[in-house]
DNA sequence: ACGATCTATGTAAAGGTTTACATCATGGGA
DNA sequence: TCCCATGATGTAAACCTTTACATAGATCGT
């Protein structure tokens, strides 16, 4: 039955006695087509192996049926669940996604731009925040677009997330529910966003504990795990030390514990740390970390659902959703040390 | 200059007052075209910003631009490297990739098989020791194909790995140097030739080292940190111990981390360990995990690079291709503590 | 019984590209 | 000077599908 190459809509068509204009309804408008003659197409389908040749069908429809992921750096500890719900729930709609890899460099991205200049592609998945493409990307015709972690700034693009806020507030009432009092927030300038509003949750925490704000430490890193150590580094360098960290992310966090166990500290006798994201290393940390969860695989469906709704309705749809993040308790976070209770 | 829809072929054909036939070789055939001429396609090419359309392009060829690439685990540690090595060969030659992901289903491998029939790409590259796409794999007209990591079982395809053997025997051989002769393997029978591989490195350097096969001790796990951790158990029920654990893969080796940390014991002192793969969890590890590091990108590139090959020449290339290992060496591993040492 | 309406199907164009073949001009060899 | 080879370009078909429009048969109301 397999013959050298793939069959055609009209191997289809003569062996169901049809045309294959016929052959095309009883596929996609199966309603428009009498019983019997549905049957003998589908008899015809089984017997050719017939699949539709998505070349063909893309280019007469103009849109392919791939949606194109962008994200700056693929082995991102946040991205493979996130990408589990993008690609279930896209190939619950019929389409396949296309992942592209930009490494933060615009040659990259406009070959992407290129991709999507030519069809390729009906919508678009950006993980970055900012439209990795450079300055063209003003002039080009982008397809139905969002935005995934952070919205997208040169861009007017919907997004989808998580609340950073929240996040950060139920961080931050389990340090105080433990006792601590004195809790440094280790930032992140580079995703500025997901920053200001974890930020603006730590604050709203230690507000509603009575906290006064001459006792809130804050230091910038980069949200790496090096940039983690360093702040600690500058904060041992002052006189008064906090008795927990609450860290903006969890490399972030990873830096800090990795620089206190290296200064003979233990994790949590002596100092409490809280990350944000919980990627996997959380929780092979020792002691593991207590962290806030993204929940990635949700945001990942939310995001190409929005998407999908972009693509049927040209209405501009939400323009952000957040979805909520949990609170993740492991074993990075006790009651203060003695030396730091207030008595 | 940027119109609502793309530029095609036409446009330029007309700006540049030569046919589409002639822009066409000016593209891919400049050799056949006269200086002046290119040079007007050219600028008509800058003027309208014309990219060709892929589909058209796929649909004329028969073939299109993109490799499938077809993983069971995209979060798997181990993937993301190697897919930025697959990516920019692809790259290179002007092919883009497609990731699709089988979660190990049957059914969804069936939903790639079909990707593939409809000639939406031009190569396969697999990540699973097997082909994902049930029993109609064998009357499916697959394009042509590599795996990667391992051999695909019931598909005559090559693939490209790494060396096992060398790699596992320079873990014994760091073990042996240590002083240990003690040393239990504790392998994965999920990915067979990878374990039987590793495995007879293992045996190799024992034998080098004259250790009897008596003082071998072999457990049998699935890969999983959680099989890491009973097989330690396992080993505590029995009278003697070895000094050192040399795992089949680093997801192992940390669960015997875990289950040794669990007992109170200290690595290295107490007992060392090795892994094998250096997924990223391993440096975070405390102690860091010394083991056996693939070479992800390379692995990518070359496996990209060999179905390059396959596409030009039909000649089948080599069938199996294995790169070098390296050994990473960290924190958990040092000479045996005292009461194993022979006096 | 006849026109109107509806249902099922067929015909043919269009989508953008590549390329075999045809055409035409140029230049060189005889 | 004439013919032929060569090189540059154009014409048109083909890749496979979807769908507007046309056609034809059936059903229904009067």
């Amino acid at each position: 039955m397999s013959s050298s190459s793939p069959a055609t809509i009209e191997d289809v068509a003569r062996i169901a006695q049809v045309s294959i204009a016929t052959v095309s309804r009883a596929i996609h408008t199966p309603e428009k087509v009498a019983n019997s003659t549905r049957l003998k197409v589908n008899q015809a389908i089984a017997i050719t192996g017939y699949t539709t040749n998505a070349m063909a069908r893309s280019l007469r429809l103009g849109r392919s049926n791939m949606i194109l992921v962008v994200a700056p750096d693929i082995g991102d500890p946040n991205f493979s669940n996130i990408l589990v719900g993008l690609e279930n729930e896209a190939r619950a709609h019929g389409y396949g996604i296309l992942i592209g890899h930009t490494q933060n460099d615009p040659q990259r991205g406009l070959e992407y731009l290129k991709f999507l200049n030519s069809n390729q592609a009906a919508g678009l998945i950006l993980f970055t925040g900012i439209l990795p493409f450079g300055h063209q990307s003003m002039t080009a015709r982008l397809p139905p677009s969002v935005g995934v972690f952070e919205p997208v700034y040169n861009g007017g693009i919907p997004y989808v997330g998580v609340d950073d806020i929240e996040g950060a507030r139920k961080a931050v009432d389990l340090l105080i529910a433990e006792g601590h009092r004195k809790i440094a927030f280790i930032g992140d300038s580079r995703t500025r966003l997901a920053y200001s509003r974890r930020r603006q949750g730590y604050d709203a925490g230690l507000d509603a504990a009575g906290v006064p704000v001459g006792d809130r430490i804050i230091l910038e890193g980069d949200g790496t795990i090096e940039s983690g150590r360093l702040a600690l580094e500058q904060l041992f360098m002052r006189d008064t030390l906090p008795s927990a960290f609450m860290c903006v992310n969890d490399q972030t966090a990873i830096g800090v514990m990795i620089g206190l166990g290296a200064r003979g500290y233990d994790i949590p006798t002596d100092f409490s740390v809280t990350g944000f994201d919980d990627v996997p290393q959380a929780s092979f940390m020792t002691p593991s970390l207590t962290t806030i969860r993204q929940p990635r695989t949700a945001i990942g469906k939310s995001a190409m659902a929005l998407l999908f709704e972009l693509l049927s309705n040209n209405e501009p749809a939400e323009t952000e959703i957040l979805l909520r993040p949990d609170l993740i308790v492991r074993n990075s976070v006790s009651a203060p040390a003695r030396r730091f209770v207030r008595r």
